[in-house]
DNA sequence: CTTGAAACAAAGCCCTC
DNA sequence: GAGGGCTTTGTTTCAAG
């Protein structure tokens, strides 16, 4: 969580990453105008700084028998232990997001399974965990867009 | 969108993927056992069948600028329309994910900003959007888990 | 940040099974 | 059809300026 100082050329190759994750170096440094290695020791340094967290494959759920999408808020008992909740959660693999919410204590959890049945089976789980009181779950039926890509000011801070 | 047949290497090879998708055909072709040229060819069928959707960059939102994390559910005007709303919300860059859900006729769309003004602009321009009667977000205080991993049954379907 | 050199990987081809 | 091995091209990485 190093705060380095971010220059415009750094948003740029931030840019072209996030727009494709498997671009070069090579093509980097073209399209900025630089020399490999220069790219290659900017990413690194970004990544080192905590401000490049990873790179992603995109896998199809729907392709991979995972087409259910939903949204589960979880109440929990107020006070203590919340944050252990947040973590068991997180260790279910069906569980992508746990974000713990503001407004009454809870969390919001993105799920993806098989079908109902499986989701049915996860909220199961879920009762399972201690300081949980009840579920409320949404079910997605399309999804329009699913990203991370953050806009970036082109100037500098 | 084509469905072809997936077997166990191919689902190695994935899971591998998504656990780090800057991983080099050679390494890939190391850990499965295979020559690297088999294993590009696999890659290749991969992403030109759509199971492999694509590769991201995960970028710290935190690190630059884009602190605040909210989900918004939008009740729109009933009927026709509903599809160009959801068109409308992706467009916007702070909006990351645009779900259209069951219940009453609504979206969910998750909103990264730099803070609660900036999220108050958005919710303005959202209510620009014709069919939009009303908006209710839930800002996220803390995000435990956040990925698009999702888990691959080893056994042949 | 650039250049240049060496190690490595990607991608295409041809061969075998 | 699918994988193995080879070759060429391009990329990554390091050292030095």
């Amino acid at each position: 969580m190093n705060n380095r100082k971010i220059d415009k050329l750094d948003l740029e190759i931030l840019n072209i990453l996030q727009a494709d994750g498997k671009v070069s170096n090579a093509e980097i440094a073209r399209k900025v105008g630089k020399a490999p290695s220069a790219v290659l020791e900017r990413v690194r340094k970004l990544k080192k700084s905590g401000i490049i967290e990873g790179y992603e494959c995109i896998v199809s759920h729907k392709s991979l028998g995972r087409g259910l999408t939903a949204f589960t808020s979880i109440r929990v008992e107020e006070g203590v232990g919340a944050t252990e909740v947040g973590q068991k959660l997180a260790e279910f693999p069906e569980v992508l997001e746990v974000h713990y919410t503001a407004g009454r204590d809870s969390y919001l959890v993105k799920v993806r399974v098989e079908d109902t049945e499986a989701l049915q089976a996860t909220l199961a789980k879920f009762g399972t965990i201690g300081p949980v009181r009840d579920t409320n779950s949404t079910i997605v039926l399309t999804t329009v867009k699913e990203s991370r890509v953050i806009p970036l000011p082109l100037e500098n801070d």
